[in-house]
RNA sequence: GCGCCCUUAGCUCAGUUGGAUUAGAGCGACUGACUACGAAUCAGUAGGCCACAGGUUCGAAUCCUGUAGGGCGCGCCA
């Protein structure tokens, strides 16, 4: 177990039996007030609770008093802990027994690849919906963070025990896909494209394509299937360069096969809760209202055509159900589709799957070049694809900058930032560091100094007493910690800053002691501290889906 | 007009479930640090009425209301 929840562990029990204490037990701790902080000076320790401030007032006692009868309860537990003090008001000071912190500096050369990962997640099934960009183009930019943080995400619940599945969902009919299929076969036959059809350079590649290779086509619907495949080709080995793999692409007209859509939502949406989907003026509407949307949602056309939204809600259907059961269904998507939001959760919760539906939305991305922004309109057909930015600043620059920021906030792109092999650049600032190892080790190879099993004991590890040593241990003890958060959050990027932070602890200690010295046994711990490190970097990174380079 | 997101140092941003005399990074500016493991590094200095005004709280950059500014969205389009 962590240290973490081990102090958790210990303070709920002290909680309760300081609770016990009091007759009136009316008072309810919910558990999302037992978190611990980590307290940036090193005088409020290495964890810190404020769980004393809420019962405070009930017990009418103050929040300091309250802190001292909970510390007074906390089982003795001299392995853990060192010292347990009340300061400010009330906070709770927990300081790690340096016992303790060698411990989990072995478990984690015991464990690891292994370590940071929890069972938090065993038995749970979680569905990603992300991408899911129209295969009426290449994917841009925008797309990329979505990319990224859905793929991100993916793997960091994996690693905590979750059974995690990735989806692509493809609109393969409709208007926007006849459109395409007409702007093809408008170019193939040398014509112009209408008005409203798309007009990128792609639509002539495809064109030629279809020309060079002499494949046959006899109508519009060819045309139209054969762009989409293209499409979808290129959408998947860009997606692929990226190191993002789906699991399934699941096909909007495949909703369509199963009978007619219509009599099947009327019958699934009321089934439950009665009239929710109704008809008027010849259209069919959904109740969206009844759940906060600002209006009614039309899900078949007067003139019997599906919408957009009723594919949705059978697609939504269809997940929920699957087997086995999925425990929550996440979707990302990008600020513009918000609008889109109460719609999908009215439905969501209609059907009784409300707080299985999670969307996370993530806000735009603005290109630039130093200080240029660069221009990008969908509407006059400029858009700079992800291919172009994967092949200009490549695969591990591109993720690391989408995930560097917390999806709320809009993203600063700078293309020259990310190109430049430089300190200015983090991507290669969190390499360096686990390249640095790397380096080291051939260095202390060259001194006939190994590691193994037997040189891994307690008792070498105890020869790191500097400050610099500890504060790197009790950093990589936090890797779990930032990946429950991540999870917690649905947010990746704390994972970035970690790994920003745990570098920056990194070179600093590097700097300030020599590793590879006469001293044997003390080079040996050091060794084994700096391993350490390069374990948690490389799992850091592969969970962000960015290459730990031996040297670069 | 309505709704969602945002506004923190010259620039780009952290500050997650409210918390602890000094609100943190990086870049940029200025000072220093390699005759031993990679200076793609490290240490330090300067720089902020946390957009503005109220409110809730023992405590607010964080929650609520209003104002200003920016982005996005509001179709029987996708």
């Amino acid at each position: 177990m962590t240290i973490y929840n081990e102090i958790i562990n210990l303070l709920e029990t002290a909680v309760k039996a300081a609770a016990a204490d009091f007759k009136d037990m009316t008072f309810k701790w919910s558990s999302d007030k037992f978190f611990l902080t980590l307290p940036g000076n090193e005088k409020f320790g290495d964890y810190a609770s404020n769980i004393a401030f809420y019962g405070a007032a009930f017990y009418e006692k103050t929040p300091r008093e309250l802190a001292q009868l909970i510390v007074d309860k906390l089982p003795q537990d001299k392995g853990l802990l060192a010292k347990v003090e009340v300061a400010g008001n009330g906070f709770i000071n927990f300081f790690v027994a340096k016992e303790r912190i060698y411990k989990e500096l072995g478990e984690i050369l015991a464990l690891h690849g292994k370590y940071g990962q929890t069972s938090a997640g065993v038995g749970k099934h979680i569905q990603i919906e992300f991408v899911s960009a129209n295969p009426t183009g290449p994917l841009h930019v925008g797309h990329g963070r979505g990319a990224a943080t859905g793929d991100t995400l993916a793997r960091i619940f994996k690693a905590l025990g979750y059974d995690v599945q990735k989806e692509y969902y493809v609109n393969n009919i409709g208007n926007q896909m006849n459109i395409l299929g007409q702007s093809v076969q408008a170019r193939f036959a040398g014509k112009e494209i209408p008005e409203d059809g798309y007009k990128g350079n792609y639509i002539k590649e495809i064109a030629r394509q279809i020309s060079n290779d002499k494949i046959q086509m006899t109508n519009e619907d060819d045309f139209r299937e054969y762009a989409i495949k293209t499409i979808l080709g290129w959408i998947k080995k860009d997606l692929e360069d990226f190191g993002v793999v789906f699991d399934d692409w699941f096909f909007e007209n495949t909703l369509y096969k199963q009978g007619d859509l219509k009599q099947i939502l009327l019958e699934k949406l009321n089934r439950e809760y009665p009239a929710k989907a109704y008809e008027a003026d010849g259209a069919v509407f959904v109740k969206t209202t009844d759940f906060g949307d600002d209006k009614d949602r039309v899900i078949f056309r007067a003139d019997g055509r599906p919408t957009y939204f009723a594919s949705d809600i059978a697609y939504l259907i269809d997940k929920f159900e699957r087997k086995p059961p999925l425990d929550q269904v996440i979707n990302i998507w990008g600020a513009d589709h918000h609008g889109y939001v109460p719609r999908m959760q009215a439905v969501a919760s209609m059907l009784g799957y409300k707080e299985k539906l999670k969307i996370i939305l993530y806000q735009l991305v603005s290109l630039k070049r130093g200080k240029e922004t660069v221009p990008m309109s969908t509407r006059a057909g400029e858009f700079v694809t992800l291919r172009q930015v994967l092949d200009e600043v490549g695969k591990d620059a591109c993720r690391f900058f989408f995930l560097m920021r917390s999806p709320d906030s809009a993203l600063d792109f700078d293309l020259e930032l990310a190109k430049k092999h430089s300190s200015d650049n983090p991507v290669y600032y969190v390499q360096y560091a686990h390249a640095r190892i790397s380096s080291v080790f051939k260095e202390a190879a060259k001194n006939g100094l190994m590691l193994d099993a037997v040189s891994l004991k307690i008792e070498t590890l105890e020869l790191l007493k500097e400050q610099e040593e500890m504060q790197l241990i009790k950093k990589l003890a936090n890797f779990s910690k930032i990946l429950a958060d991540c999870a917690r959050t649905y947010d990746p990027h704390w994972l970035t800053i970690y790994l920003q932070e745990l570098a920056t602890v990194f070179h600093n200690f590097y700097t300030r002691h020599r590793i590879v010295t006469e001293n044997r046994e003390l080079s040996l711990a050091r060794l084994h501290l700096i391993k350490a490190v390069s374990i948690v970097l490389k799992d850091g990174l592969d969970l962000l889906g960015i290459s730990a380079p031996e040297k670069m």
